[in-house]
DNA sequence: AGCCACTACCTATGTTCATAGTTAGTTGTC
DNA sequence: GACAACTAACTATGAACATAGGTAGTGGCT
């Protein structure tokens, strides 16, 4: 249900062809959001026939053409409305916590290798989107721009602060999963590494 | 495709029926998984005939039956392999940083609903994973305790410190979103108490 | 005897999403 | 002019999941 509220947030800036959209969901904002072309075209129909989106055939090449959708007053009404409406959680559905929760089960160096996995995962996620804060301040990031160039003066300072707020958002949380993963391998070797004879249970005085 | 192995987690303490299994993932489990009992029908029935599980007709009151899935060495095997599986991550898809990063377009009051409505989200998760350590320490979880009874004594520590650990990943996850949600607060009321006008773009000199 | 909450199981329908193709035109280059 | 890489768009299939129903038996209470 999110997908078609993704789309209307990139048009907003500027009207764009459903592969230039997949582009987007593959690289630049992928990080936060990811969907295939084969759900976007689809997608992108439906939400023309339903009046959020204008499609215009525009030439491209001598025997080309393109499909360019724009985002209709009604478009914006519905991404404003989506906008002031609170959204409901889904329910939970996490396989890595279910896979750590069962750890006994694994080899201990099965164990490491999810736990570095998992570490690795999050410090590129935090390097790549500690380089989107970086875009966002030195008016790299072309999306940005073209916003604000579109936007009133007023609005420019908003619209970066909450874009910046978002991805420090999702660097903690990938700190977070870095801390927790560094705690698994230290859990890891101190269970694996001690004789299991002399580990007694339930009783944290020895030790 | 995790789902088979949620179930499998879970027979590998004791038997149970369908309706056992839905009523977990509905109520203890439920804050690590989740899965309506329309799926958990089938699955088990599609893990039996593939020798994961063995379904047994047992007697219910006087004209009742139910068939109780016991786990097999295989489904035994299969839980392994997947545990000493390192698990590939899902793409990105999160409605609420995608939401917070366009937070200009909500009124400031409803933006402010959805920082508050994250908080006390994450807050009553945050209380139930506590809850859940606190019965793991104690004795009263149920699961634990029936596993322990069936596991080496030598395990017992490592089974009990994974889901420790587990629980903590999830509530320390749960404070960076509390911690994140109330900056967003702060961030709002800051954005749309002072006044527009006498606020420059990408100049932090002034402030 | 009637009623209700619960146990147990099943089915149908639709959406979302991943995966893996296909077709066709464009642009640049060797 | 052959070729590769890219742009543009579409289709098919199946898994996973949500939602919403239905049927039937049980146990307990009034």
């Amino acid at each position: 249900m999110s997908l078609r509220f993704a789309l209307l947030a990139l048009l907003t800036v500027e009207p764009m062809t459903g592969y230039d959209l997949a582009k987007r969901f593959e690289s630049s904002v992928a990080f936060v959001w990811h969907a295939p072309d084969s759900q976007i075209y689809p997608e992108l129909r439906k939400m023309a026939k339903e009046g959020l989106l204008t499609a215009e055939e525009i030439p491209w090449g001598p025997n080309g053409k393109k499909t360019q959708y724009r985002i209709t007053i009604e478009g914006r009404a519905a991404f404003k409305q989506w906008m002031n409406t609170p959204l409901e959680y889904a329910r939970e559905r996490d396989p890595v916590h279910l896979k750590a929760a069962y750890l006994e089960w694994a080899e201990p160096s099965m164990a490491k290798q999810h736990m570095q996995a998992h570490i690795e995962y999050h410090r590129m996620r935090r390097g790549q989107w500690a380089d989107m804060i970086a875009g966002l301040r030195d008016g790299t990031n072309e999306m940005l721009s073209k916003r604000l160039a579109a936007a009133a003066p007023q609005d420019h300072r908003r619209i970066l602060e909450y874009k910046i707020f978002t991805y420090q958002g999702l660097i903690a949380r990938a700190e977070t999963e870095i801390e927790w993963g560094l705690r698994g391998l230290e859990l890891i070797d101190s269970l694996s590494n001690t004789p299991p004879d002399d580990q007694p249970i339930h009783t944290p005085s020895s030790a």
